[in-house]
DNA sequence: CTGTGTTTCGCAATCGGTTACTTTCATTAA
DNA sequence: TTAATGAAAGTAACCGATTGCGAAACACAG
């Protein structure tokens, strides 16, 4: 196998006769190098193969080019499509991803905090995890300078940027699009209201009812993991509900395809005796029958949003410090099964 | 903020008053250090804060300590699955990922493929685009005696180890599951026999039709991309077969998912006139109605072993050209959507 | 007390780029 | 003609950890 030895600045020097500083520079199109020399320099370059050796420029630069990630679950199609939007930019400018994820478990939320810290990435990109309950573990982010974004779930009034959407509006939208169905005792399933996006949701939900006259029951809120076994727990808890529920607004699109299932294996149609309203509009709310209306979640836009955020402070094009929230649209999907009257 | 400088070991060595070499050695358990002076250091090093910076060491051992993952796509739950298979091991092992998507462009998979061994990963695991004609874009690594896992979509003949399932297995299995169940008319929606995965289904659900005297006809084949789009032409061109299909294997539980729907909506029952399998048993087949027969694709397993055996060869614990190819086992799992006999 | 082995450390070169500070020239103003 | 100005390129000191080579220190046998 052929274990030639890379080739180096050095070995460009050498081949035309220039200092390896005058290679260095030419090499990131520096201004003080004369044009005829830096084309010199770039064709030998890519003569011989020459690859940049990143550890040395890192070590010397005291930069990474690389991004911490840290989400709370890899295996959701939210989470997937942010991390696709942050790899779209990044791969654009040329920084790397490290990604992490914790679990839903704070500890292993800091820990993966520390050692991202440790390799010294240059900025981090993160979600929180289900149970965490300060940002203490990026304190040490803080307080070097490190710029930190937060997406989805967030203190919305702690440190660091947060890119979100307005979850409020949200659940605001979603209730009074059932409202307006005609449904009046709408019940709501959701997680931690601990957690921002859940609370704001709720915030909206209540808000609705009150608008429209609609006095909150509290027996109508069901609290749990949106887990796939907790779906079925929240669905009988709603189906035991007296008088009827006739409609669910449920924070989690996979949660509430399998509150869908229970509901029809019970008897009851769906929008006729129950609408259902989803959120994030993943792919599985279009097969179930009827497709499931939903809150759409643009991940891939938010992950973009937060990567370029990210990357044009770190090129010193716009400083992060000056922004506080980044609020990113997002829309009511209506189909079946939220769809009562005809229009 | 606190912009102190970081510790090095040379400010270790230097409150201590041993040589940086002394600290360098202790701080990885070399033998030839004793043990009073490496606890000592050890103590230090904790007590100073002290950080490695992974650019010198790897700068003077040229490694990296980084994996490249090369995906097709990143927004399907098996490759995620997968993905998380492989960090699992790789944080154990103190590894870095950097993960690449080829959007299943074969042009954008070299250049990913490019990128990482510009990047000097220490090794690469990857699953091929659609498109990948040849091995070419991997001849560096190769010829550099790189370590290289392919998984899922791979060339089975090709350099290389490979982690896969037995995918003719797979698919005699859910065709014979289909017979016994009394179809006779199975058609198969997949995606291009070029593939592997989908060649070696082909082959399985070839063979399974001859071993029970089912002639083969060429129109029970149908060939798209399994796409949400394609699934709906698939389901179409199946629908319009005649005499009537009273089964279809399909090679991908989101589409066959999409197949159901549009099957129900002509007024078909499943499985009464049509039973439906699947394949990769993801989520979205547990709330279809009825619930989708499917084989278990275990991508957790699969990126562990496949994370593993690269680490092991990488830390010279095994030689992985000694292994040309991991067979993971897989599981027909059977649900309501083929099943037509009471057992 | 000398010689042979061990154990424990230190010296100093090295990995490949980056960049503050100089030097070298050529051009231009005086 | 000469000094000033600026563009282009070179010098060399880093960045922090690793490691081959070898020295010092100590133990122990003869």
């Amino acid at each position: 196998m052929g274990l030639e030895k890379d080739i180096t600045i050095y070995d460009i020097a050498d081949k035309l006769g220039v200092s390896p500083s005058t290679v260095s520079r030419a090499l990131k199109n520096h201004t003080s190098i004369g044009s005829a020399t830096r084309k010199k320099i770039l064709a030998a370059a890519h003569d011989l193969g020459y690859r940049a050796n990143t550890f040395a420029s890192n070590l010397r630069r005291q930069r990474t080019n690389t991004l911490g990630i840290m989400v709370h679950e890899l295996r959701s199609s939210f989470i997937t499509s942010v991390l696709s939007g942050i790899e779209n930019i990044a791969a654009e400018t040329n920084y790397d991803l490290i990604i992490t994820h914790s679990s839903e478990n704070a500890a292993k939320e800091a820990a993966n905090a520390e050692n991202l810290f440790h390799k010294r990435v240059d900025g981090l990109i993160a979600s929180l995890s289900f149970d965490t309950k300060d940002l203490n573990h990026f304190r040490k982010f803080f307080d070097k300078g490190l710029p930190v974004i937060f997406f989805d779930r967030v203190f919305e009034q702690g440190e660091g940027t947060k890119v979100i959407i307005d979850n409020y509006r949200a659940g605001y939208n979603a209730t009074s699009h059932l409202i307006e169905q005609g449904c009046r005792r709408i019940a709501h399933i959701t997680s931690s209201l601990s957690r921002n996006v859940y609370s704001e949701r709720f915030r909206g939900y209540s808000a609705a009812l009150r608008e429209n006259n609609i006095p909150y029951e509290d027996n109508l809120l069901v609290v749990d993991s949106l887990s796939e076994e907790a779906a079925v727990r929240s669905a009988n808890a709603i189906l035991a509900i007296s008088p009827a529920v006739d409609a669910v607004f449920i924070t989690n699109d996979m949660c509430a395809a399998v509150v869908m299932q229970v509901i029809k294996e019970a008897g009851l149609r769906i929008p006729e005796d129950i609408a259902i309203i989803g959120f994030n509009n993943d792919m599985i709310g279009k097969v179930t029958n009827p497709k499931l209306s939903t809150i759409d979640y643009p991940g891939f836009q938010i992950g973009q949003v937060a990567a370029r955020q990210i990357i044009h402070h770190l090129q010193g094009i716009t400083d992060i410090n000056m922004t506080n929230t980044i609020i990113i649209n997002s829309e009511l999907v209506i189909r079946g099964s939220s769809l009562k009257k005809q229009t």
